[in-house]
RNA sequence: GGGCGGGUAGCUCAGUUGGGAGAGCGCAGCCCUUACAAGGCUGAUGUCACAGGUUCGAGUCCUGUUCCGCCUACCA
């Protein structure tokens, strides 16, 4: 027996014991995999958390619930590895640190690239790390000897390998189309990118003349400045209206270029005019418009979103938006502008920046994604990848459909730069040499030793006029590559053009999208494209946890590259969790100011309180809203832990360390009980957590803690540690103890602090928590929750009559019980000291034949009655009400269980145990209103004395 | 316009194959019973959105209606 002196602080106090715990389990190697190759392997790969980031409740629910999963499948016996890392996030950190340049008056091209990306690695060294850390506060037991960035040599040798793989194959192609363009952020963005928001506009009417003065058709815009580049006008072919036009032309106002009417059927007659300007370079619709019509594109706003030259000279240099407004003015004085009126509709913004998005004609890299896709569907239909809730995979099937090309390209600086080099030295068609139209466009002007200043130029004229490759290339802000120039292609950076041998080559300036990096995530992480151990042993991961905003960013395309390249997709399941809203159901967002901030409720309720609430919220296929409450509930939870813990260490004098099981025979009912509940409990959590029904598995553990060891069965120890021999003590100690390990274990996942905390307060133990087993087949005890329904029974029979006719606790009472049966009678006799103790009765008595005396109190319940004879104490008035209430719900189901079993119908179709049920309960509540009414005719009778007084 | 999810106690939500409606918080009453007042005991509260249907039996399955979210779409 241990004689050891362990003392419990009076509540538990988080912020003492998590940072110990934390380094104690990382510098002690647990986080790691398991050497032991024998064990099954189970692996997930985070999603990399941006390292421009701060956590948000996202990411806190995210990596719960991977905490969760991944220590008890540790706990469980398995070799787990969760491979943590982070994600470059090319536009993201790259305008934090533009900004950072911009507070010293730098701009990056002054810096130039080079200098520029060191510039972006200092900045990651220094704040990089912060989401990690904060991933740390949460308990997160992920390898960090493991952790990877998207941007390291490894993951960029992945990236490389991909893009050349792809290249080669034709798949990834470069093409020049309408993108979406953010003129702040000064790149392309795919589909994805864009968020499109309602705004409340303005729907423009202008008048656009007929060329032959015959009167003039009026269109309807949202962007009037857009007209300047319109290279037709659209109408239905049916519509009344305009049929006569078609094949006209129009004199474009303000611009003065005529213009055809075409007959085009997407027009919707209904709508506005009825009649539709074009402009192809400017609008994703007039594109596909412009394109059957093989109508000319003509771009007339540029990349900063100012109009260009093409815009004509007095708009020219505009900023867009002055543009529009000069344009309205311009088209007043005419009087063209026939009206205007007030429109709502929803445009484009970048969904990092938030600047309305320009679409533009530009030369993007993109991916072609159909062959990819269709493997991609394939996987999710045959379920070798399960979307966890299955509702999902509607969503995820209609993306896929309709996807449509991956613009991979960007043109920022922080990324992984496109490996594609062009030659300005190989020959053209018509033999000159492709320098000659590569355009560049310097940031500023570059003054030559002669004393002329450049804006740009093409490269060879510009290598004719003494500067230097590296100058050129160092100087251009845009680099203009047409379509048609030759690209070369390697593995490895080329010195040289393979085919001519000039050095003048010209690296594609653009990065590729950060989604392109992550896509490879899974494999890319854990070494591909070498052969690795890690590789052979984890690749297919199990499982990947995320939130459904990046299901299609990031998941569908992750499939996609897994199937390509390793043959088998990048995981099994993929539990997608539901999003953290404020109270009111609101996203949470900076502008809104709603947002919760996670390290805040760390330090305020501790990581595991705020752990376990997450999980508790955690139902599947729905929004989370949070409140702060509830977490306030779950420390409470943690509260209990401590001091029912607090109250069996303080018996561990008694506590032999001897297994259980050598006390088998000789444990009480309470304890039998106890232990068979346990095991209900550990296995339905198990059953639960293999669902992903993290809600219930946290709910079902709580629900035992509380209200079934600490309600119940630490007060029935009580009576045993007062007076008790020594062996039934000692036996219940060990009981004890061996309830409260295993609860630590079965809560270990959820509350990892707190359970390690107390572990070590136990002295039995060696080691961590973090890899002891997970309980699983405890024993159960026969007929030990029955039996124990009977002493349940007692105790809240008597705790209600004294609760419902408000018997001072400090009052000690007598009971009479009257069994129904001797098993039942047995029972309650042998746990009468505990009955007594919970009760706070001084004498029980219990027999098949007790006798109702005169001033009882009665509670009938199943197997027995239970009688408080309180005398001249009882009001017989609220006693009476009390069983009326009680024989109306008595009634209540009586009825509706005659009327069940009166019908043929139920008699011949209900399944037998249904049916056993209900007859059994029939009877129950027959019995238990007989016993009623008797008790109610006698109180009948004493009224009626009472009345009728003493002669 | 299309798709998805949801309407269950005062609030926030559970409810896995159809078989007597649950939890937490809040509320009311009584209690400092030597682990815990961040606690204990007792109690009250529901036309499971509405209307039909299938079934012996529906919160659960089907159809329609309605309200609320989210995603998606080229009404300029």
């Amino acid at each position: 027996m241990s004689n050891r002196q362990i003392e419990l602080t009076k509540s538990y106090n988080p912020q003492e014991v998590e940072d110990k715990w934390y380094h104690f389990w990382e510098s002690s190697g647990y986080f790691k995999p398991d050497p032991d190759a024998t064990k099954r392997p189970f692996c997930i790969v985070i999603p990399p958390p941006n390292i421009t980031g701060s956590l948000h409740m996202g990411h806190a629910m995210n990596v719960a619930i991977q905490d969760i999963f991944v220590r008890w499948k540790r706990m469980s016996g398995h070799r787990v590895l969760w491979l943590p890392g982070t994600d470059h996030a090319g536009i993201a950190t790259q305008n934090v640190v533009e900004k950072e340049l911009s507070k010293e008056g730098v701009d990056r091209h002054k810096l130039g690239r080079d200098a520029f990306i060191e510039r972006i690695w200092e900045w990651k060294a220094e704040h990089g790390g912060k989401i990690i850390h904060q991933i740390k506060r949460l308990g997160a037991s992920c390898d960090w000897s493991r952790e990877r960035f998207t941007l390291d040599e490894g993951l960029s040798k992945a990236v490389r390998e991909v893009f050349v793989t792809l290249y080669e194959e034709g798949l990834i192609y470069r093409d020049d189309r309408l993108i979406n363009w953010c003129p702040r952020c000064h790149t392309a963005l795919s589909d994805l990118e864009v968020e499109y928001d309602e705004i409340d506009g303005k729907l423009y009417y202008i008048k656009y003349p007929l060329t032959d003065g015959k009167g003039y058709i009026s269109v309807a815009t949202t962007r009037p400045e857009t007209m300047l580049g319109d290279t037709a006008v659209a109408v239905h072919p049916e519509d009344e209206r305009y049929g006569h036009f078609i094949g006209k032309t129009i004199n474009l106002p303000l611009v003065g270029r005529e213009i055809p009417i075409i007959s085009e059927s997407s027009v919707d007659p209904s709508f506005a005019t009825g009649a539709v300007k074009v402009t192809p370079a400017h609008d994703f619709s007039d594109e596909a418009i412009g394109r059957q019509h093989n109508l000319p594109s003509i771009s007339v706003i540029t990349e900063d979103g100012r109009m260009g030259i093409a815009a004509g000279e007095r708009y020219s240099g505009l900023d867009r938006y002055r543009c529009r407004k000069k344009v309205l003015e311009d088209l007043i004085e005419l009087g063209l502008l026939e009206g205007e009126k007030r429109h709502n509709f929803a445009v484009g913004h970048c969904y990092r920046c938030k600047t309305t998005i320009e679409p533009l004609l530009t030369i993007q890299w993109y991916v072609a994604i159909e062959s990819l896709a269709s493997e991609a569907i394939k996987v999710v239909r045959n379920r070798k990848v399960r979307l966890i809730p299955e509702s999902w995979e509607n969503n995820y099937f209609a993306w896929m459909r309709d996807i449509k090309d991956w613009c991979i390209s960007r043109q920022i600086w922080w990324g992984h730069q496109i490996p594609v080099w062009y030659c300005a030295g190989c020959k053209r068609d018509d033999k000159t040499p492709q320098g000659e139209i590569i355009e560049h466009i310097f940031f500023g002007t570059v003054n030559l030793p002669d004393g002329t200043a450049l804006a740009g130029g093409k490269y060879s004229e510009l290598r004719k006029s003494g500067m230097s490759h590296t100058e050129i290339i160092k100087n251009s802000k845009i680099t203009r590559i047409p379509r048609d120039i030759k690209s070369i292609c390697r593995r490895d950076d080329p010195k040289e053009c393979p085919e001519c041998r000039s050095r003048d080559i010209i690296r594609d300036p653009d990065v590729l999208d950060t989604w392109f990096s992550s896509a490879l995530w899974p494999f890319s992480t854990l070494g591909w494209p070498e052969d690795t151990e890690d590789l052979r042993t984890f690749y297919p991961t199990n499982l990947l946890v995320t939130g459904f905003d990046i299901l299609f960013f990031w998941v569908a395309r992750m499939i996609m590259m897994g199937m390509k390249f390793m043959g088998d997709p990048p995981f099994r399941d993929v539990y997608i969790h539901a999003l953290v809203r404020d109270l009111k159901g609101q996203k949470m967002s900076k502008s809104k100011g709603n947002i919760i901030d996670p390290l805040l409720l760390i330090d305020k309720y501790g990581a595991d309180a705020f752990r376990f609430s997450l999980a508790a919220l955690a139902a599947r296929g729905r929004d989370i809203k949070f409140s702060e409450e509830r977490i306030e509930g779950y420390r409470h939870f943690i509260n209990k832990l401590w001091n029912a813990t607090k109250f069996i260490i303080n018996n561990e004098q008694l506590w032999t360390e001897q297994p259980l099981h050598d006390y088998d025979k000789d444990l009480d009912l309470p304890s039998r009980w106890i232990i068979s509940r346990l095991a209900s409990t550990a296995s339905a959590i198990d059953k639960h957590l293999r669902a992903y029904r993290f809600s219930e598995a946290a709910n079902g553990i709580y629900q035992f803690v509380w209200h079934e060891f600490c309600d119940w069965y630490i007060e029935l120890t009580k009576p045993v540690l007062l007076h008790g021999s020594d062996k039934e003590k000692v036996i219940i100690v060990n009981c004890l103890f061996f309830v409260l390990e295993q609860v630590l274990q079965l809560l270990h996942p959820f509350m990892p602090f707190v359970t390690e905390e107390i572990w070590h307060k136990i002295s039995r133990q060696k080691g961590s928590i973090i890899r002891s087993p997970y309980p699983l087949r405890l024993p159960t005890y026969q007929n030990a929750v029955e039996e124990m329904g009977h002493v349940i029974n007692a105790v809240t029979g008597i705790r209600s009559i004294r609760g419902e006719l408000n018997i001072a606790p400090s009052i000690e009472i007598e009971a009479d019980i009257k069994v129904y049966s001797e098993e039942a009678g047995e029972i309650i006799k042998n746990n009468l000291a505990a009955i007594k103790k919970l009760t706070r009765c001084k004498e029980i008595g219990v027999a098949p034949e007790v006798e109702c005396i005169k001033g009882s109190a009665v509670a009938v319940k199943e197997e027995m009655e239970i009688y408080v004879p309180i005398g001249g104490l009882l009001d017989i008035g609220a006693e009476v009400n009390r069983l009326q209430k009680e024989m109306k719900k008595i009634d209540e189901s009586l009825n509706f269980l005659n009327k069940k079993l009166l019908n043929a119908d139920f008699l011949s179709s209900a399944p037998k145990s249904v049916l056993q049920k209900d007859k059994a309960r029939f009877d129950d509540l027959l019995s238990r209103k007989d016993k009623i009414e008797e008790t109610l005719k006698l109180f009948d009778a004493v009224k009626r004395e009472t009345t009728a007084g003493p002669k």
